[in-house]
DNA sequence: AATGAATGAGAGTTCATTCAT
DNA sequence: AATGAATGAACTCTCATTCAT
C-alpha cells in the first residue's frame, strides 16, 4: 500500500503516519489486535520504539490510526464505482463483486476490521470511529435492499434494515468460517439473491 | 474481584475446575479474552494463584477448559428440547426461541465464543475445541433448512448450507452490533422467515 | 540398587528412604543437583510429594540423605577388595580398576559426588558430610603412596599428600571432560605411575 | 547490595554489559551459579531488571557473556608473559606463577570457570564458550610438557596430553577443597615438578 | 525528527512446603 | 503412612512508555 522500504532518514510526519498504519495493519492481520505489539511495528517500519511514539503518542492514538486509516480505504473502495441508475439486484451484485474483490485483494482488511470491531465494544474510542464504518457497510446494503424494494427487482415485503443483517452477517460469517472453501463463496451470493429477490408466479 | 463466599476452604478437584471455568467465563465477557489475567480469575473464584495453577496448569489449558465448558453448555441446551415431528418452519421458531433465551440469560455466552472463535484462528489447540462449536450451530441451520425445504414449509429451491451462513450470520452480526435494541432481533427473525418460507402463489 | 518397583502402598520408612535417595541420585545424574525437583524424585519413587515430605522434610535433609548414601557406597566399594600384604603399586593399581569399575558402573556416582561436593563449599551442613567423603578417597591414594614410598615401589622423595591431589585430580579432571574417549583413561593411568614409581638407574 | 555509586545514569551498550557481566561473575563466585538472581545483577549494578533485560535478554545470554568474558580475561593473562625462549621448566614455573596469582587475585575466576564448566555439560550453548577454555589452559600445559620433554627438562617417556590432566587436574582440585591452606599449594607445585622432572642419576 | 537507554507495572509460571483428611 | 489441595514467595521475562541527547 504505502511505500514501506523507502524509508529515508526524515520523512515528513504525514508520510511515517502513513508507514505506520500500514505496518499496523498488516501485523493485526497476521496476529491479531492482541498480538499487535508496538516494537514489531516500529521494526517493520524500519525506526526506533521512540520515534513511532513520537509520531503516534500512545498505542490507543495507534489503533484510532489504524481504524481511520481503514475508513478511507473503505469509502475509496465504495465510491470507484458509479451506481447511478442501476436497479437494487444490479447494485447488490456490485457490491457481491466488492467483497470479492476484498477478498482477494486485501484479506488483511476483514480480519483487521472485524479485530477492531470487537475491540470497540469495550474501548469508547475506538467504538466511535470504527462502528461507523460497519454500519456505513450495512448501511449501504440496507439502500440497495431499499431501491430493490421499490424498484420491483426485491420482495416487496423486504425490510432493508433486517436484510442487510443478513447479508452483512452472512458475508462477515463467511469469512470468519469459510477462508479456505472458494467455492461456497457464490453459493452464500446466490442464495442471498433468492432470499430477496421477487419470486414470479410461475416460480413458485 | 472479592473473593465470593460460595468458595469453601477444600473442594474436590473438579468443583474447582468448574468454578475456575466459571470465573474465567465471566471475566472475558467483561474484559475480552486479551483482558483476561490468570490472577483475576484466582481471585474471583477465592484462590491462591498457583492453586489455579494446581488446577490448570497453563493459561492454553485455561482457554481451553473455557472453550470445553462453553460446548458442554451448548449442547445441554439444544438437547433441553424435543424437536422430534416437528416442521422446519416450526423447528426454526424453536431455533430463534433458544437464541433469544441465551441473549437474555446468559449474554455472556455469545461474547466469549465469539472471543474464543477469533482466538481459535490462530491457535490451533483452541480452534479444534471451538471450531466444532459454531459448526455444530451452524449444521443445525443447515439440517433445519433441508427439513423444510423437503417438507414444504421452506423454498425448494434452498440451498440449506448456504442459507445456514445466512442465519448464523445474520444472529451472530446482530450480537455483535444491536446488543441494545431488544426490538430489532424480532425484525431479523421474521425477515429470515420471509428470507426462506415458501411464497404462496396468492402473497407473491 | 535399591528395588524402585516395589513401592507396595506401605512401606517401612528405612524401605521409602532408601527409594527415596535412589531416586535422586538417578536424577541429579541425569539433571545435576540445580535441577533436581522433590517433585520429580516423588514422580520416580511413585509416591506424593506430600509423602515424600513426609519421610525427608526439607529439600536441605534430602540433600544430605544422599550424601549418606553415596558415603555408604564409597565405603561398601572401598571394602570389598583387601588390601592386605599389597605393594603400593599394586595398591595403585587396585585403585585404577575400581575407577574405572565405577565410571562403567556407576556413571552417575562421580557426577553426584562432584556436584555435592561443589555445593557442599557453599552449604555447611552438606558440606560436613560430603567433605569427608572426597578427603576419604585422597586419603586413600595418600596412604597408598606413603606405603610405595616405603616399599620401594614409588620415589622416595614422594609427598604422600601432594601426589594424593595429583591422582585424584587427574582423575576427575579426566572424568569431568573426557567423557567419551574411554582411551585416555588408561593414557591418564599410566601417566600416574610414571610420575610415581622409581626410576631405575637404567631407564634415566 | 546497594547500588554502586560508580553506575552513571547513562552509560554506553558496551559499558554497561562489561558492568552487568562483572556484576554476575562476583555473584556466581559469591552464591554459585544456581543462586544466580537476575534482580541481584540489576540490583548490583544499579539498574532496573527492564533495563538488565534489555542489555541481555535472557538469562542463557547472560552467562554465556559471563563466559566470554571470562574467556578474554584467561587470553589476555596467558598473553602477558613472554614464553618465548624458555625451556619446558621456566614456562612451568610461570604457570604456577600464574595459577597463585589468579588464586590471590581473582578467587572468583576459578569457581565460576568451575560452575560454567559443569553448567556446560549440560547445556550446549554453554558448553560450546567454555569447554574450550578448559581445554585451553590444559593445552598450554600439554605444550609446555611436549617443549619440555624434547629440550631435556622433563623426562623423555613423558606423555604431554596426560601429564597435562594430571597438572590442571591438581590444580583444580586442589583449588576445590585446599581453599584456606596456602601452604599445600607450593607442595603440589613441588610434587608435580618432581613427578615430571628429569631425574639425574645421582638422585635416583 | 530521531534514537539508545531506561523504567514501572505486571504477566505467567515454578517450587518447596504445609494443611486437612 | 499417605494424599489432594492449597499456598507464599520468588522467578524470568514483556511491554508501553519516557528520558536525555
Amino acid at each position: 500500500m504505502t511505500p514501506i522500504l523507502t524509508s529515508a532518514r526524515r520523512e515528513s510526519g504525514e508520510d511515517r503516519k502513513a508507514a505506520i498504519a500500514a505496518a499496523a495493519r498488516a501485523l493485526i492481520a497476521e496476529k491479531g489486535l492482541e498480538g499487535l505489539r508496538t516494537r514489531d511495528i516500529a521494526a517493520r517500519v524500519g525506526i526506533n520504539i521512540a520515534t513511532l511514539h513520537y509520531h503516534v503518542p500512545t498505542k490507543e492514538a495507534l489503533v484510532a490510526l489504524v481504524a481511520e486509516s481503514l475508513r478511507d480505504d473503505f469509502r475509496n473502495q465504495s465510491q470507484s464505482r458509479p451506481r447511478a441508475g442501476k436497479s437494487g439486484l444490479e447494485q447488490l451484485r456490485m457490491e457481491f463483486d466488492d467483497f470479492r474483490e476484498t477478498v482477494e485483494d486485501m484479506p488483511g482488511l476483514i480480519i483487521v476490521l472485524t479485530d477492531l470491531v470487537e475491540r470497540g465494544r469495550r474501548d469508547p474510542t475506538i467504538g466511535r470511529i470504527v462502528a461507523p464504518l460497519h454500519s456505513v457497510w450495512r448501511g449501504q446494503f440496507a439502500e440497495i435492499f431499499r431501491l430493490g424494494g421499490e424498484d420491483g427487482s426485491f420482495r416487496a415485503d423486504i425490510d432493508p434494515e433486517a436484510a442487510a443483517v443478513l447479508a452483512t452477517g452472512a458475508l462477515a460469517d463467511y469469512w470468519r468460517f469459510e477462508t479456505d472453501s472458494q467455492a461456497s463463496l457464490d453459493r452464500v451470493f446466490a442464495e442471498i439473491e433468492r432470499a430477496f429477490v421477487k419470486t414470479s408466479i410461475f416460480e413458485g
